[in-house]
DNA sequence: GGTTGCATGTAAAACGTTACATGATTTT
DNA sequence: AAAATCATGTAACGTTTTACATGCAACC
């Protein structure tokens, strides 16, 4: 019974306490998302199979008229959580729509690359925004914070190396036309 | 006719120069592959559209009995390019089993997190072992040049931050034990 | 009464990897 | 003679996104 790393977020997150599909869905929006998205097109499927699987059950727990179900570990599933846990981490990707642009630059003799670099750190300064905000909320310890603290370096490492890069290449420019 | 940054990929390694989906596969692999990834089942279908829609042309340019078929820009193919190059960027993704094993660690009571971040840091540096190979190699110019810069110093701030995490852990750690 | 948020789910399409199948040439 | 490399391609499978469909409840 291989599980998709996708099935352990659930897993890790039903760990924390039980929750329903849509509040999976709304932790991974302010956590994981930026290094492990998933959308309910994943979530309500595999919750449905993990319970299948007899790691998680599931149990109705309607709000007034609005249905609700709420999951939760089962021993089972706490055991495969914790083996994947011990486990070498294996994927790990990126998918860099920016660096692309930044390195196929020479097409357009150049033009492109500063517009490119700028969008790229607008882009990080973003991310760097958006997790600063969930820090502002967020007890400061634990490994959720050492993710969110690693999260914020990294977009701003990333967005300072935008504005290096554009800065060397405007000298070079600078230089040329001299 | 919009075109996903895989197809990009295709039309700017032929900008360089006319090639086959065999040699686009090797340069991927040495240059794209760690910000954008591309397989043979992606790049000989790619080929084969993008020639239909008149991006590209094929000829067949086979050496002595074995078949290879090498293909180059087209005018709109060229035009083409220039206006994604042009064009904001918009994929940014990353999926990283270890930040995810990592966020879950409390599951083991901590115990599972230092194991984790050596493998996290093994892999960081690995890369940048790899890319290093590949800048002995390279004429130290151009974007293609910017860009490897850029995946050796990622990488080496990703390896330096799973050390300085691993030693603030062992720190809690000891201060906890004493 | 309208918008936003809570809540669940499916279907189709797009995207991507892996394994398979085939065969020539070059290097060891 | 075997192994590595050059070379093309498909099929099956798995993953992920997006759009669609539905409806209640709370707030303004």
């Amino acid at each position: 019974m291989e599980l998709s790393p996708t099935a352990y977020v659930i897993l890790g997150m039903l760990d924390w306490r039980p929750m329903s599909g849509y509040e999976i869905k709304g932790i991974v929006d302010k956590s994981t998302r930026f290094f492990w998205a998933a959308s309910y097109g994943q979530i309500y499927p595999e919750l449905r199979s993990l319970s299948e699987a007899g790691l998680v059950t599931g149990k109705a727990n309607p709000q007034g008229g609005r249905k609700r179900n709420v999951y939760r570990l089962t021993a089972a599933g706490r055991r495969a959580l914790r083996a994947w846990l011990e486990a070498e981490p294996e994927v790990y990707e990126t998918r860099d729509e920016g660096l692309l642009k930044l390195f196929f630059a020479s097409a357009t003799g150049g033009e492109s690359a500063p517009k490119t670099l700028e969008a790229m750190g607008r882009g990080h300064r973003r991310i760097v925004d958006q997790l600063r905000a969930t820090e502002a909320q967020s007890p400061p310890e634990g490994f959720a914070y050492l993710v969110l603290r690693y999260g914020i370096e990294f977009h701003e490492w990333n967005a300072a190396w935008c504005e290096r890069a554009g800065a060397a290449l405007e000298e070079t420019a600078d230089r040329s036309a001299a």
